[in-house]
DNA sequence: TGCACCAGCGCC
DNA sequence: AAACGGCGCTGATGCA
């Protein structure tokens, strides 16, 4: 390990000389070292903070909160109104709010910056992973998990410490001119441009709704844990009856993959090859057969068993009646967020009712309207679908008509959900042959291949926009091995298969709306007694105090207004958004 | 027994 | 030639 200057503070003097030599810096480089009591279950309501490292160009403190704990109202006043450097500053955030309640708004962090750069790569993003592949040493992460909790530490400890601080500077350094060299749609404005010189709007959207994932995380999803524990108990009841019944009957374990498919066969049923990634997986193969009894048993038991698992993810993490999950800001290659422990973004809707406002509070429940859709009409330009979109109209009930040639008022139910189908399937490359197969399994509509072709046909005939899109992505492919597709805010990815190098965009455009709705809301709500509890991809879901939530609820709804007018210039944005108890009440 | 992999399925 | 994509959790399966 390099050798370090630092200075270690542990008396309240020596403190606010510290402070004061801190206080002409814009931003400052921050990490800190928390006294886990369990490595593999951190907790961020009773483990301690034991180091605050502070540092600018110049010098760099290492605060032992363990000795001095009063100076923490002099460091809130000064971390809250300096940018904040750091790296996975979400973990960093979540213990200066839970100690001592300090939280800084205006943050860079190199993690996340990383991530973006990487434009979707599989690359490693820990802090010596980035020091490694940025600068010319690499550090030493021995001490990461030592006892932090112990009266006095070794100076290999306090050393670590320091030098995590040091790298940033490097690292932040480096990581802006990469950011600021790479050319964008849209330029940052704000807080992140002026104080830390990032010009990239991507960059700046992220920053700015990183305290909001670290808000998110502390406050957690409101649930009712009596109809969360009651519901279970139900439901594991009836499982055990169709479980013994269903072997009883047939003899074979309704989730072993090798008994059903022998099982399927004596049944003389068709079923697709189990390959990964086929077309189509066992389960929308088996739908076909729903109405056979001993397939509508298998499905049932299927879904019940998914419910069960899904009661005890949820009350394994649950706490005085609230769920805290954990959530990647970046989850996907697409800047789409992920969440786990527990994943609160797969909760099946006949599970959403134990989901419910605590007492005197309400759900703000707002989701973006057919927004993949919008995005991808004005992502391609196409002037047709466009139109469709000013004009109002229902899309699929257009499209139908655009491809029956019958009037939009005459469109049946079928047709519509037809067209929805090649709504969606068209527009991200499905094939004629999957075309049919995904409107059987998913919309219930059997239609011939050569009628799936016809529609294939005619939808790029209709749609121009879409057909030029796909023949210059065809073609950028065929003369790179790899292209780089952009989402509206500047989001670069990189692909290889044309499938992806058409999803991606459309689905990275759509995080980058939610992502910059929420920091939108974040800011423009102020102190407001009002949190975001949730995130799903294009749903909102804050929890607010009763009396103020119809002034949350017009303050979401300008947020996500606001972040939908920067991104879409020609289609119009829609969403919908009700105050609610529970969140099946959508 | 533990690990890696995948199938299956919940959500968007 | 054919292809919609993304995520996490559980449990079967195969191997060491």
């Amino acid at each position: 390990m390099e050798k370090i200057d630092y200075y270690y503070i542990t008396s309240i003097q020596e403190g606010l000389e510290a402070l004061k030599s801190l206080e002409a810096s814009k931003y400052l480089y921050l990490d800190t070292e928390v006294a886990v009591k369990s490595l593999k279950e951190i907790d961020f309501f009773s483990d301690k903070v034991r180091l605050i490292q502070i540092g600018n160009e110049e010098s760099i403190f290492v605060f032992d909160m363990y000795k001095i704990p009063e100076i923490s109202s002099y460091l809130k006043s000064l971390l809250e109104k300096k940018g904040i450097i750091g790296h996975n500053l979400k973990f960093d955030i979540k213990f200066l709010k839970t100690n001592f309640n300090i939280f800084p708004k205006v943050v860079f962090d190199t993690m996340i910056a990383s991530q973006v750069l990487s434009e979707g790569e599989d690359e490693r993003h820990s802090l010596a992973a980035l020091t490694y592949r940025l600068t010319d040493y690499h550090i030493d992460k021995s001490q990461q998990a030592s006892a932090w909790g112990m009266e006095n530490l070794t100076k290999e400890q306090l050393d670590y410490s320091a030098n995590d601080v040091k790298v940033l500077r490097d690292l932040f350094s480096i990581l802006k001119d990469k950011i600021n060299s790479i050319p964008t749609p849209h330029k940052a404005t704000g807080k992140i441009r002026e104080v830390f010189g990032i010009e990239n709007a991507v960059i700046a959207v992220e920053m700015a709704f990183l305290p909001e994932v670290a808000l998110m995380e502390l406050v957690g999803m409101p649930v009712d844990r009596e109809i969360l524990n009651r519901r279970l108990e139900e439901a594991q009841k009836e499982y055990q009856r169709e479980y013994i019944e269903f072997v009883r009957a047939y003899g074979v374990d309704p989730f072993s993959p090798q008994q059903i498919t022998k099982w399927l066969t004596r049944l003389g049923l068709e079923l697709p090859k189990t390959q990964k990634g086929s077309l189509s997986s066992q389960d929308s193969a088996l739908r076909k057969y729903i109405h056979m009894a001993q397939i509508k048993k298998l499905i049932k038991i299927r879904t019940d068993k998914k419910i069960i698992d899904k009661l005890k993810e949820l009350q394994k993490y649950e706490r005085n009646g609230r769920i805290y999950s954990t959530f990647k800001q970046i989850g996907a290659p697409t800047g789409r967020m992920a969440s786990m422990h527990p994943n609160l973004q797969n909760i099946p809707h006949e599970l959403r009712d134990l989901f419910r406002a605590s007492k005197g509070r309400k759900l703000i429940i707002a989701d973006y309207s057919q927004i993949e859709l919008r995005i991808a009409a004005e992502y391609v330009n196409d002037e047709t679908m466009i139109s469709a979109f000013q004009e109002g109209k229902d899309l699929h009930k257009f499209t139908a008509s655009l491809l029956t040639g019958k009037s939009y008022e005459d469109i049946s139910k079928e047709e519509r959900q037809l067209a929805k189908a090649i709504n969606f399937g068209l527009i991200y490359g499905i094939s004629p042959r999957s075309l049919m197969e995904y409107a059987k399994n998913n919309y219930g509509i059997e239609i011939s291949l050569k009628e799936a072709q016809e529609f294939h046909q005619k939808f790029f005939e209709v749609y121009t926009g879409f057909k030029n899109w796909h023949e210059k992505v065809k073609d950028d492919l065929k003369k790179h091995h790899k292209i780089t597709v952009i989402t509206l805010l500047g989001r670069r990815i990189k692909v290889k298969r044309f499938t992806d190098a058409v999803n991606y965009p459309i689905q990275g455009t759509g995080s980058d709306l939610l992502k910059m709705a929420v920091a939108m809301f974040g800011k423009l709500k102020g102190d407001l007694d009002a949190y975001v509890v949730n995130l799903v991809h294009d749903e909102i879901i804050v929890e607010a105090k009763e009396d103020i939530a119809d002034n949350i609820k017009n303050v979401l709804s300008a947020s996500m207004e606001k972040a939908g007018k920067i991104l879409l210039k020609k289609v119009p944005i829609a969403f919908d958004i009700q105050i609610a108890e529970s969140w099946a009440e959508k």
